[in-house]
Formats: C-alpha cells, structure tokens, sequence
DNA sequence: TACCGATAATTCGGGTCCGAACGATTATTG
DNA sequence: CAATAATCGTTCGGACCCGAATTATCGGTA
C-alpha cells in the first residue's frame, strides 16, 4: 500500500531535480502521509466492513450523516461529509433507489430537500456502524494511548488551515 | 469545508441512537478527521496550485512520481501513487495525450510498461512543484513547529495499521 | 404585484476510481 | 519441451467526484 522508497531515497532523488531551491520537506513529508494514510484507512474499511453490505465508502458516510442528523437537508449532508452537493446527488439516487433514504420537499422552504432514513436503512446501520467502528478501533488501537487526542487536534489543524 | 457540528453534538446523537453499545470514539474522531483534512488539504491544493495548470490531484501525483523515479514501471506508479492500475492506465493516457509523458514497452521483460516525462513535463513539474511545496507549507505552518514530526510520524502508524 | 438578487438542488461533461475479466508475456514444472 | 502457473498492463462496467450551467424558489423592494 505504501509507497516502497523510504522518505529520504525521495528527498535526495528530488534535491538532485530541484538543486538548491529552498524545499519544506517535511510539510511534504506531512501532506503525503497524510493521503497515504486517508487512502490506506478508507481502501481497508471498504474490504473489510463495507464490502459485505455493498456500500462505497461516500455512501457509507451519507448514511452516517442522515443517521444521526435526520430530517436533514442535502446542503448539510454535503458540508458534514466533506463533498460537493453535485456528488451528493448522484450517491443520494443510488441509495435512494436501493430503498435505504427518502428525499422529500419541504414544506417550510420549497428550495431545500429533507433526506431521512428509511427502517431498512435505520436496520442497515444498526447493524454496520458498530463493526465499522471496531474496525476503526483496531486501526488506530497502533498509535499510543496517549498521542490519539493529539493526533485529532493536528488533523482538525490542518483542515482549520484551509479555510 | 469541515461539519458544522463538533464532536461533542456528534456523540451525543450517536448515543442517543445506539444506546449503551460499546463504541470508541476516541477512534471515530481520528479517522473522520483523517477524512476531513485529507479532503480539505486536496481541494484547497488543486483550486490554488493545480488549477492554474488544469492538473487534477491524481494526475499531479503520477507526474510528480515518474519525475522523480524515472523510467519506473506502471505497477511502480501505482504502487507509490496508493492508486490501483487500472486508475492509472487512465490517467496515463491523459497525461500522455497531453504530452507530458511517453510509454513505452521494456525490451527486458514484454510485460513491463516503463514511463518517462517529455521535455514538456519536465519544465512543468520544474516550475509547478516549488509552488505546490510553498502552499503545503502553508498548510502546515499551522501545526507548531515540534509537533510536525509527530504528525508525519502518526500517519504512519496509520499506514502501517492497515498493511 | 412585478422585478431581482440570493439561495438550493439538480443536471451535464469530463475526469477519476476500483474490482473483475482479459490478452499477452514470462517463469515453472513434470 | 509442452503444459501450466504467475505476472503485467489494459479494458470494461458501474460508481464517484467536481465546477459550471440550469431550474426552481425565496426574500426583499418599489
């Protein structure tokens, strides 16, 4: 999954390309760990969890959020999971057609659609969220006890630092 | 960009709906923030830096990989990049239709691809990279300054979690 | 009440993204 | 040395992903 160079075969490799020009190796070091890991985490979530239920990981996450949250509307499904409204659209269709979600027009506000879950999909995640977090469990159980907050706080830094 | 609950609201809601089941969410809270900042940092690279060269994030990712370890093999690419192949064959005909890259079969075993940047690539990669290394240090500026090894170093852990 | 700027969700087009199946090539084995 | 297994890159089908354009609705204003 990871990439076979070690950090510093690559910092050399690329000191060689760039010659002296002034390079923050280890905001790189940081920024490419970080979708190694992303990528690493969600790859083994959808095998080990979510490939039994036939869910995507985004629509995983779209569950998730109606979930807790509903009756809520497709603009705060978007914010809360982190994609565009356009994807949502899309992943809304599918899970909607599956008989997991329904999409209804508010009343109150005829702009904004209302997204609720379904009993089977309140079955679903009944069932999926707690192995999805034992999953979760096992992941992090390999960062020490102590720096797991931490490892929060950086994380919400760095999407703090793109706002 | 992030959700506009914190994890406090979160939890509370999760409890609500899955009573007093055991769940970590010490461990929840990493791995959606893991999500989040990957997600933000991505988004925030490709609208400052890589729109300006029409480049997505992937195909970013796989000129920067070939820069640096060229001729490598497709599988090599993949492997580094954390895509799977039959992503990359798309994305290389992408970019070698736009003539940033060459593919050509190896005289040494007939099943290898080897990769290789055009002149063209080069000066891209040559001029776009300093830039892209500028913003991420941006991002990370944000996180103190002794924390930053930790960081790179707790998403490793993550990776290797995973393997 | 007719306009008009702001807001919401969807559609559209093009580019990822993956697992599975496929064809080609190389390695292995009896 | 022929049959078989293993490996590599590509293709295929279906789902995701986003920005931009579109359609519909709301709120305010004269």
């Amino acid at each position: 999954m990871a990439g076979q160079h070690t950090l510093n075969e690559t910092e050399s490799e690329v000191v060689s390309r760039l010659g002296d020009l002034q390079l923050d190796f280890e905001a790189m070091a940081v920024t490419s760990n970080l979708f190694r890991a992303a990528n690493a985490v969600r790859n083994h979530l959808e095998r080990t969890v979510l490939a039994k239920a036939d869910l995507t990981w985004t629509a995983f996450v779209v569950l998730w959020v109606v979930w807790i949250w509903e009756p809520i509307e497709t603009r705060g499904i978007a914010a809360e999971g982190g994609f565009s409204k356009a994807t949502l659209s899309g992943v809304l269709a599918t899970l909607e057609g599956r008989g997991f979600l329904t999409r209804e027009r508010s009343v109150a506000d005829g702009r904004l659609v209302l997204v609720s879950l379904t009993p089977a999909g309140r079955r679903l995640m009944k069932k999926l969220f707690p192995e999805f977090n034992q999953e979760e469990r096992n992941i992090t159980r390999h960062i020490s006890t102590g720096d797991l907050p931490q490892a929060a706080q950086i994380l919400r830094d760095l999407i703090r630092a793109t706002e």
